[in-house]
Formats: structure tokens, C-alpha cells, sequence
RNA sequence: GGGCGUGUGGCCUAGUCUGGAUAUGGCGACAGCCUCCUAAGCUGUAGCUCAGGGGUUCAAAUCCCCUCACGCCCGCCA
């Protein structure tokens, strides 16, 4: 089984090596508007080393490349190609048909990945603006998946250095009765009183920074039960972060501890690997990296090490692993991350991480922050999702019972919290505003699922089963068509995604899918169609399938009705 | 002050890396479409010259320089 668009693109690139006889890197194929034709060739490019101008060169390749899936024509300096459409649509059907929910996944590497994503300090539970982190990494996941990776999702768990001290101190001294009230009956929620009363403390006491200081040299030093009491919190937290996640369909494969290079003794090593090195240096006995004009310290005089250096331990452990290694990191941690990847350079590791940072969330023009409790959680804001999704719901069906419209209302909620997040590039900032974030029309998860419960009307009702064989797809009309190729672009999509670690397009691509499959919707009846009924419902289930791995891929969940 | 990033119709957004053929789509607005597989849908109209200025180029939203606005960073915190 192969995919007709990778094919046909695959001999366009061959077919114009083999007459232009220029490097592949040369050859710039790409997407033009949907009447030019499937893919086009601008031969500007191609000017300088060919010596010609870009219309003759055109006409060139026009004149002697020949092609089995398609066909092509010149325009200008341009070549627009079009695949063979009964090619495409059968080998479209025969794809969804064969893979079905897994439509669109390419054969395996034999390539480890270790996506590094979340890892926020175990202190308090997750907020919105940070679940943007889990989203753009799970989904990552997924896409690596689909196209043959062999992935490994995994949570880098702080669990000690300053925050956690924080925390343990305040679980150490502080009182039920002078926290504030506990805001939801989960573990997370409850401590994170105790962080936020002993920040507070914290900065209007400057006496307490002494207690703090002694509690993070005692964990490093071994102390067994300051150790262990930080561990306890830190895991506490984390079931809480956790299962927030669980709810928002992520999951992860293995969770890394701090301390553990600490306790192995990797940290001592990679300080001693860098104190080697000619861009470190001391200041007052602190080692630190010289980065452009910055100094990145990775001890401190005392000689007890700082999160820099923790970090370089675990990246090394990491490209021992994996063959790539991808972290979702926030914008703060942009120049840690150049420390990171240069640091690794410096030391001749490979692989290095690719690193996608994402721009802060904000909500309603305000900003979140753990310490200040300024904050919408994660729980709130699903629940919030849900309870508006129920609304929508019982706004147009009045025959569901209520815990049928509880669960399409999860199922809503949920998808769209994961939609709204992943369809802005990581890059740039997001205000979130509940009447925005919760819009179920339009560019939305709803829009989406709706389209695939809209298949179950029909589906449901065809008790027939499919045969490829038996279809009759010479006469298919442009609609239908339009509806097959938008499909077999799923491949296309999940590469390019992968390939600039840009999940966003992912998204938009379900949405164009949708959109066409509602306008084939209204123009073209199956169940009452007769003599095309066949071929219809085949394209129908082809659609089913195929949103059925993008709703997957994008991590939200699918809906018979709604 | 320095570094990094962002700035596309009233609002949100794609395209920017890899310069090219009429700048993508949504929300909102206005005008239409349910005796017919779920109208959370579909169709049409109006609206942007791509923050501003300069430059490179046959060609710039895309590359370079300057300016402005906003965000993040500039801790022996993480």
C-alpha cells in the first residue's frame, strides 16, 4: 500500500532529476491553488545553474518528461502537475478501506524518538496557559507515530531545587487553618496552598530564605528524610498534574526524576566534562558557560550545582536513548535552551534536542501565575468546556437521555480545549477568552466532530457491506473528487508536520477536511442516490476513516452523535 | 540598555524558515438556504496591501537595515 499523492510527487521530483539533471535539493515542488493542479514547479530556482531563463526551462522539461499517475501543463515559468483522478480516488478508497482508523500512517523507521514535553515543577496544579506545553507534545507524539517512530513521551519530574523546597517547607510549618480553602477536593489543589502561603511568607520575611537554603543543601548532601519528604510532595503533586492530563487524553511513557543525576552522580561528571571545556570558566568559584555575552552558571561557589547542569545530565542520558530527541519548552526557557544546545555541542553529543518553545497564554488579557494564584486551572476550564458543551447540545436535541448528552459533552469538551490550544502556531501568544476559546462554530472542535457524526446518519442507516471491487468510479463528479483528494493529502500533511514540528497544520487540515466533507454533505445525497449509492457510501466511510486518524492524531475524541 | 520573539481586514488566524502566478480561513456584519442522510451545516456580499520607513531583486507579507508597539529573558531561581 502506498499513497497516490507521495507517489505522484515522487515521480514529478524523478521525472524532472532525470531531464533537468540537477541536484534534488533543486527541485522545489510545491502546493499551488487548488484549480492549477496538484503540485507545481517553479522553475526560477533552477535559472542560475541551468543558465536559461525560467520560461524556456519550462518549456524544456515540458518538452520531455513523461509521466504514469498524471499529467502536467506549462504556465509561464511554472509546471502544474495533476495526479490521474480516477487513479486518486481509487487508490484513496483502497487506502481508507485497508487502514482504516489508521489511514495515513507511513511504515516503520526504526527510528527512536523521546519527546520531552510538560515537565512543570510538581507545585501546584496545572493551569491553562501551561497545558499548552502537554498539547503541542502530545500531539507531536501522535504525528511521530503515524509516520513510523518509535516514540517515547516523558515527563522530566523537578523534584527537588528551589520550588520544591518551597513546598516542603511550607508542608512542614505550616497549618491547615492558615491556608485558604481548598478550591477542589484533588491532591494538587491541596498542596499548593501550602507553596502559595510560604512564597507569600517568604517574601515578606527575607529570614525564611536561610531555612530554604538549608533544606536544598541538606537534600543534596543525601539527608535522607528531607530526600524523601520532598519526593513525597513532588509525587503527590504529580498524580494531580497527571490526572488532569489523563483527562485531556494525555499520557505518558516514563517520567525522569531530577534527582536521580544527582543520586548517580552524573551531574558531578558533567560539571567536571565542562569545567574542561574553553567556554567555561570560574568566578568565585561558580563555574560558569560562557554564552555569547552571558554567563550561565552551573555551580555555585559552594559548589553545590544548579539547574543547568542537572539538565545537561539528563540530556546526555537522553541521546543514549534516542535517536532525536524533540522538548517543549516556554518562551522563558529560550536562552536555556541555546545554553543547552550549545553546552551539548561543546561536548560532542549527539543527538542534540530540537526545541519548540511556545509563547505564554494569557486569559482575558490577564497573566497566570502558580506562585501569585492568579490562575485558571486546567480542571476549571475543561469543566467550563463541558458545561457549555451540554448547553450547545440540549440547545438541539431534546431525545438524548442525560447520560448519553454527558458524554458527547465530555467528548466536545475536551477536543476543544486540545483544538483551541493546537491551532495557533506554538510561537505565537495566546489570550484566551471564554466567549473565543468556547465558540462552537466555525473553525472549532464541534465543527469537526460534527462532521464525522454526520457520517454515522448515514452509515448507520447503509446496512451494506463495501467492496472496492465493485465500484464504478469513472464518473465520479468534482465534488466527490474534491472530497478524495482532500483526503489523500492526510500523508502530505502529517510529513510536513513532523518535518517543521508544527502541529498547527495538522489542525487546520482537519478543518479543511470537515468543510469539505460538508459541502459534499449537501450536495450529494447517498442513501437516496440509486445508481451512485455504492460509490458514495465508499467515499463516506473513506471520510470516516481517514477524519477518524486525524481526531486521533490531534488527540480528540470522536462522536456518533451530537 | 542588550538578546530572542511577535505585529496580516473590527476581532482571531494561514502563508514568513526554502522570495515568485489573483494574501488563507474563521468570528462578527449583511442577504439567502431545512416537506430531503443531524442547519454545531451550506451559499453569497462587504472588508486587509501584510505595524511604519528605507534597501536588495526581474519579483518582497516572505530577505537586509532603521523606527514603533507588545511579550519573554538578561538570578551562584528553575
Amino acid at each position: 500500500m502506498s499513497y497516490p499523492l507521495l507517489e505522484f510527487k515522487k515521480e514529478i521530483i524523478d521525472e524532472v532529476k532525470r531531464v533537468v539533471e540537477v541536484s534534488e535539493e533543486l527541485i522545489e515542488i510545491e502546493v499551488p491553488s487548488e484549480e492549477r493542479g496538484d503540485f507545481a514547479l517553479p522553475c526560477y530556482s533552477l535559472s542560475p545553474t541551468l543558465e536559461k531563463d525560467p520560461e524556456s526551462i519550462a518549456e524544456f522539461i515540458a518538452g520531455k518528461i513523461e509521466l504514469n499517475r498524471g499529467e502536467f501543463d506549462q504556465a509561464g515559468p511554472y509546471l502544474n502537475f495533476k495526479t490521474d483522478e480516477h487513479h486518486l480516488s481509487r487508490e484513496t478508497i483502497r487506502g481508507c478501506l485497508e487502514k482504516k482508523e489508521d489511514f495515513g500512517e507511513l511504515s516503520p523507521k526504526e527510528k527512536k524518538i523521546m519527546i520531552e514535553h510538560t515537565s512543570a515543577n510538581p507545585n501546584g496544579p496545572l493551569h491553562v496557559g501551561r497545558a499548552r506545553n502537554p498539547i503541542i507534545g502530545d500531539t507531536l507524539a501522535r504525528i511521530y507515530e503515524k509516520i513510523g517512530y518509535d516514540v517515547e513521551r516523558q515527563y522530566y519530574v523537578n523534584d527537588i531545587g528551589r520550588q520544591m523546597a518551597i513546598l516542603t517547607w511550607g508542608r512542614q510549618n505550616l497549618d491547615e487553618e492558615d491556608l485558604t480553602p481548598l478550591q477542589r477536593d484533588k491532591e494538587d489543589y491541596d498542596l499548593v496552598r501550602y507553596y502559595q502561603k510560604a512564597s507569600q511568607m517568604l517574601e515578606e520575611d527575607e529570614g525564611l530564605e536561610t531555612e530554604i537554603r538549608s533544606l536544598i543543601r541538606a537534600m543534596e548532601e543525601g539527608d535522607d528524610e528531607v530526600f524523601h519528604s520532598l519526593k513525597k510532595n513532588s509525587e503527590t503533586v504529580l498524580s494531580g498534574i497527571t490526572r488532569s492530563l489523563e483527562r485531556l487524553n494525555i499520557h505518558f511513557d516514563s517520567y525522569q526524576h531530577e534527582s536521580s543525576f544527582i543520586v548517580d552522580g552524573s551531574v558531578q561528571e558533567v560539571i567536571e566534562m565542562l569545567s574542561k571545556l574553553k567556554e567555561t570558566d570560574k568566578e568565585e568559584g561558580a563555574l560558569f558557560f560562557n554564552l555569547d555575552d552571558d554567563k550561565i552558571f552551573v555551580t555555585r561557589e559552594d559548589g553545590t550545582n544548579l539547574y543547568p547542569a542537572r539538565d545537561i545530565a539528563y540530556h546526555i542520558w537522553k541521546a543514549e536513548r534516542a535517536d532525536e530527541l524533540i522538548d517543549i519548552l516556554g518562551e522563558d526557557h529560550k536562552n536555556h535552551g541555546e545554553f543547552i544546545k550549545n553546552a551539548l555541542l561543546s561536548l560532542d553529543i549527539d543527538p542534540i534536542p530540537e526545541i519548540v518553545f511556545y509563547s505564554f497564554v494569557s486569559f482575558e488579557g490577564e497573566e497566570m501565575s502558580t506562585r501569585k494564584g492568579t490562575y485558571v486551572t486546567l480542571d476549571e476550564f475543561m469543566d467550563t468546556a463541558e458545561e457549555k458543551a451540554r448547553e450547545e447540545i440540549l440547545k438541539r436535541r431534546d431525545d438524548l437521555s442525560e447520560e448519553v448528552v454527558g458524554e458527547i459533552a465530555e467528548k466536545v469538551g475536551i477536543s476543544a480545549v486540545r483544538y483551541n490550544v493546537i491551532r495557533v502556531q506554538p510561537r505565537k501568544p495566546i489570550d484566551f477568552r471564554w466567549d473565543e476559546a468556547l465558540n462552537f462554530q466555525g473553525d472549532s472542535a464541534p465543527f469537526i466532530q460534527y462532521s464525522y457524526a454526520r457520517t454515522h446518519g448515514i452509515l448507520e442507516k447503509a446496512e451494506e457491506g463495501l467492496e472496492l471491487d465493485g465500484l464504478n468510479l469513472e464518473g465520479l463528479e468534482d465534488g466527490e473528487v474534491r472530497l478524495l483528494r482532500k483526503i489523500a493529502e492526510l500523508p502530505l500533511v502529517l510529513l510536513k508536520t513532523a518535518e517543521n514540528n508544527a502541529p498547527h497544520l495538522m489542525a487546520r487540515y482537519a478543518y479543511e477536511l470537515a468543510a469539505e466533507f460538508n459541502q459534499f454533505y449537501r450536495d450529494y445525497p447517498v442513501l437516496d442516490s440509486d445508481e451512485k449509492r455504492k460509490e458514495r457510501l465508499a467515499i463516506v466511510k473513506s471520510f470516516s476513516y481517514s477524519m477518524e486518524s486525524v481526531l486521533d492524531t490531534l488527540g480528540m475524541k470522536k462522536t456518533k452523535k451530537m
